[in-house]
DNA sequence: TCAAGCATACCAACCGGTATGGATGTTTGT
DNA sequence: ACAAACATCCATACCGGTTGGTATGCTTGA
C-alpha cells in the first residue's frame, strides 16, 4: 500500500522536507537531528535508518533542493522550441516571483549550505558545486543560443555571465537577508535584465512587459 | 606598560582576530568559544571577562572586519579630489587583488556570519546589514560623484548600482567556494568594471590597464 | 592596597550517534 | 490459502563527548 501508515519513502521525505525548512531558517549546525525529527513527526530512530548520520541527510537535502528548483524554472526552460532571450526572460520572471512572495523569505538552501559547510565538508561542497552548475549551465546554454539566433551586439562568453548571473542571484539574497525587505533583489533583477538584453538588439515585437508576478 | 605581559586590549584584539580567523574557516557555529581561546592563547577566563557571551564577540568579529575592509579600501577611497570614476576602477583593482592572493581564499566574514545568523540572531542581522550599508555607501557616493562629473550615457541610480556591484561581489565570492580556483570573481569583477563603465563616456586619456595585481 | 585582568575547575544542557526491541509488510513453504 | 519466517521500518532508551557559561580565587599593574 502506497497510502499505508508505514512508507519509507514518504518517511525519507518528510525528513528531507522537515530539514529543508528548519535549515532555511536556522542554518545547518543549529539546526539538530532531533528537531528534524519532531518537525518530521518521526523519532531518530527513523532518521538513523534512511540516513547513516546528519551529512548524510544534508546531501540529500542539497538534492532536494536542486531538483525543486529545476521543476520550478521548468516552465521557462521546457520549450526548445522558444525564443532563448525570451526563456531568459522568463526566468527572472520566475525569479522576480520568487523575490515578490508575501512573508515569504527570497533565500537558498544550497546557498546557506555551500556557505557554511564550504571548508569543513568537502562532500558537501563538492555537492552544492554541483548544483550550482546545474542552474548556471541551463542559463549558459540559453545565452548561448541566444548568440547564435542573433547576432549580438559585442562579444560575450555565455558560460562567464551566467556565472555573473548566478553570483548576482545568490548575492542578492545574502544581501536581502539583512534588510527587512527584498526590493533589493527586484531592483538587482532588473539591472540583471537590462545587462542580459544589452547584449543583443531591441525586439520589435515584444515591448518589454517590465516586471512581472507581483502580489498576487 | 603597552607592550606588558598583561594589556586588556591586546588580549581582547587577540581575541576577535583568533574568531575570525576560525570563523572564516569554520563558520560561526562551528568555531567553540575554547577553540577560540587556544588559538588566541588564553583561557576563558579572560573570554568571558571581555565578553558576555559567544554572540558579543560575534558582534565585535563584524566590526573588526568591516574596519579591516574599510582601511583595505582606503587607497581607493581616501583621495576626496581624485577622479571618482578612477576611484571606482581602484576599488575593483583591490578587490582583483584581493582575490589573486595565492593559497588565499577570498571570503567575508560578514558575508558568512549574515548567511547563518541573518533569522536567528536579530542583533547579528542587524550590524552585518549597517557594515553592509558602509561599503555601498561609499560605492554609490563614487557613483554619485562620477554621475554629477561627466553626464551619463543613461540614467543610472547610484544606490541601486552600488548593491548591484556588492551583490556580485558577495555572490561571486559565494559562489567560489564551492570550487577550486578563484578565476570566477575575476571574470566577474571584469564584468562588473564593464558595467560600471557602461554607464559613462570612454575616457580618452587612461588606456584602461586590464586586469593588474596578478600573482605577485 | 585594591580593582582589573585572567587562570582553573566545574557544570547543566545538548549534541550526534548507538543498542535494542517491537511493529509491519513481504516472501516462502506447504 | 495460510501461517511461518524474514527483512524492512521505526520507536524507546541510552551514552560519551562537547557546548556555552559560571564560580572562585590567584596575579598583575597602578
Amino acid at each position: 500500500m502506497l497510502d499505508g501508515k508505514r512508507d519509507a519513502l514518504v518517511t525519507r521525505e518528510k525528513l528531507v522536507v522537515a530539514a529543508v525548512s528548519l535549515i532555511l531558517r536556522h542554518g545547518y549546525h543549529a539546526t539538530g537531528v532531533e528537531a528534524i525529527c519532531a518537525e518530521a513527526g518521526v523519532t531518530k530512530g527513523a532518521f538513523f535508518h534512511h540516513f547513516q548520520n546528519k551529512d548524510e541527510l544534508g546531501l540529500a537535502v542539497i538534492q532536494w533542493w536542486s531538483a525543486m528548483g529545476t521543476s520550478f524554472y521548468s516552465k521557462a526552460w521546457a520549450d526548445e522550441t522558444a525564443d532563448p532571450l525570451d526563456q531568459l526572460d522568463a526566468t527572472l520572471d520566475i525569479m522576480e516571483g520568487f523575490a515578490s512572495r508575501p512573508d515569504e523569505p527570497c533565500i537558498c538552501c544550497i546557498g546557506m549550505m555551500a556557505q557554511e559547510l564550504a571548508t569543513t565538508h568537502p562532500e558537501i561542497r563538492a555537492s552544492c558545486g554541483r548544483e550550482f552548475e546545474v542552474w548556471t549551465r541551463n542559463i549558459a546554454a540559453l545565452l548561448q543560443k541566444a548568440k547564435e539566433r542573433r547576432k549580438p551586439l559585442r562579444e560575450f562568453d555565455p558560460e562567464q555571465v551566467a556565472w555573473f548571473l548566478h553570483s548576482i542571484w545568490q548575492g542578492s539574497m545574502l544581501l536581502a537577508k539583512t534588510r527587512g525587505e527584498q526590493t533589493l533583489i527586484l531592483n538587482n533583477l532588473k539591472q540583471a535584465r537590462a545587462y542580459v538584453h544589452s547584449f543583443f538588439r531591441a525586439k520589435p515585437s515584444a515591448p518589454h512587459r517590465g516586471t512581472k508576478a507581483q502580489r498576487r
